[in-house]
DNA sequence: AGAATTTTGATAAATTTATTTCAGAAGCTA
DNA sequence: TAGCTTCTGAAATAAATTTATCAAAATTCT
């Protein structure tokens, strides 16, 4: 029998690099809901994977088992070892150690998460998306002094469905050249999170004035700005770190881009195979395989 | 199939009345540790249970299954839903449109964040952050196309944290540059998610053959980096989008964030109130209130 | 680019596992 | 306790799963 100190999941990552495309393939296949499907008949387990009955009956071999029977019957002593001490070994979360920092801010950012969205108006969501897909218009993205990540994240992913957009750095004293061309009804993302910045509050009145619609990513105490906007989105920001959390705003973020390209579907498929070609070209990107 | 409210662990409790001397006593031993021993082979389980291999085939067809395969898929069911949903519990979501984009990427980024974090070495992480703690040493952050963002975030951070702080843009053609004055034992933090770049690729690898420390944030698959690295991170990155999710990957960039700022405190603070000085002469933000 | 090596999956053979059959044991009623 | 019913398990049968074989495909190396 094997080793008792390691689970076969811990194996399977240890011997990750050691596997073949195909034996990779099921390896994360067995980790994906592990252990339930390793409990299934081989076969069932092969075709879930999409690789060969036999590629099962090898890698099960490679991880040191005689058989698979062998290893599941390893499997369910895992189990039962977890049924009855369910703190001890991998509860799915960073090995036990409780009180790891990993753990704490984990579950922070998961709170973040959940009390967010539960104060997230769907319809408010996909008005500002709509919004955001609107190719009529232009599209400007905002960003602050660390929040400009957040904002270049949109404006590449949007770059990709979308046309007529520009991505602004309110921290760069140039963004005033970039509003002289702002029409009516043009669409603004602006993120602003507290140490709240005076740039971001000074280009959205102009924007305002100007007659822009202004989507708002901001924190639950929310930037000034969003007395301005028209739409805006509060994220819980509140992590056991000295600095702020971003997930959740990305997380926001993310889905917007889902949205919006859904929204746009046709158009956007068109653009995309175009950059893929560009890529392909430029030899950017190695083949997925 | 049988009803879908009720755990086959509930029906049995419920039915245990109607059941004879023998099937009883096979009923406790499957309750006894539930559910491993029902995922065994019926031999297994009549042995187990001093029973009769028919009892046990009797019984199950009582439960109201067609045999004991079926039986056992549906055991295999319940452990699937049981691992994956130990918190999620769903209140506090977005107002009850549970169909909505919102709440279904929620659900597949907190599932990428459990998955993640179980795999994850707190030991490895510590190390990784010790390295990125070291102001001895020269560190560098490297991002692609999309990551460059992370890489940012990283950076920005680390810049009020400690000096000797490179971003390097895979992307940029400029890059050789930066390598030429990396030091033996200097650190690289990288980033290199799918669709895994050429450049990333080499830049890791020049920076190896100098002696350099690799710290490598990708995803599931695992970026070719990661042979060369010290300490890899793979992050669970897929959801109901055409696009990656960066939200696990941000988070541990988050974690370690704050981590390394408690390793290097002191230092730290100065820097700190230094920038906070810097800020208020800029008057770049408004005051917080 | 071509040869050697490794990986992979279709198929067949072997083994294990589940189901059915049926005779005997246990429980119940009078 | 006889006679009936219900329950139980050994053994046989049927079905499935696992393991082994081998040729094609993919990859690596020269």
């Amino acid at each position: 029998m094997a080793d008792h100190t390691l689970t076969i999941s811990d194996r399977i990552q240890q011997k990750l690099d050691d596997l073949t495309r195909a034996e990779r393939q099921l390896a994360h296949s067995i980790l994906e809901n592990y252990p339930a499907s390793g409990l299934g008949p081989l076969s069932a387990l092969a075709s879930d994977a999409h690789v060969s009955v036999p590629t099962v009956a090898r890698m099960v071999q490679k991880l040191g088992f005689k058989g698979y029977p062998e290893f599941q019957a390893e499997l369910r002593e895992e189990l039962k070892a977890k049924v009855k001490n369910p703190i001890a070994k991998h509860d799915t979360w960073a090995d036990g150690a409780p009180e790891h920092l990993l753990n704490r801010f984990t579950d922070a950012v998961i709170d973040n998460i959940r009390h967010t969205l539960g104060q997230i108006d769907p319809q408010a969501f996909d008005d500002a998306c709509a919004m955001a897909a609107d190719t009529d218009k232009h599209l400007y993205v905002v960003g602050g002094r660390i929040t400009h990540t957040l904002a270049e994240y949109l404006f590449l992913h949007m770059q990709a469905i979308r046309p007529h957009l520009t991505h602004i750095q309110s921290t760069s004293n140039a963004w005033p050249h970039y509003l002289l061309d702002v029409q009516e009804g043009d669409v603004f993302v602006l993120f602003d999170v507290r140490r709240y910045e005076n740039n971001t509050l000074k280009l959205a009145e102009i924007a305002h004035e100007k007659g822009a619609k202004l989507i708002l990513f901001t924190d639950q105490w929310r930037s000034p700005v969003h007395q301005l906007a028209d739409i805006s989105f509060s994220s819980r920001i509140v992590v056991p770190s000295a600095w702020d959390s971003a997930a959740t705003t990305l997380l926001l973020v993310e889905t917007m881009i889902a949205t919006v390209q859904n929204l746009t579907w046709g158009d956007t498929k068109d653009r995309m195979e175009a950059l893929e070609t560009m890529f392909d070209q430029t030899r950017l990107f190695r083949k997925f395989t």
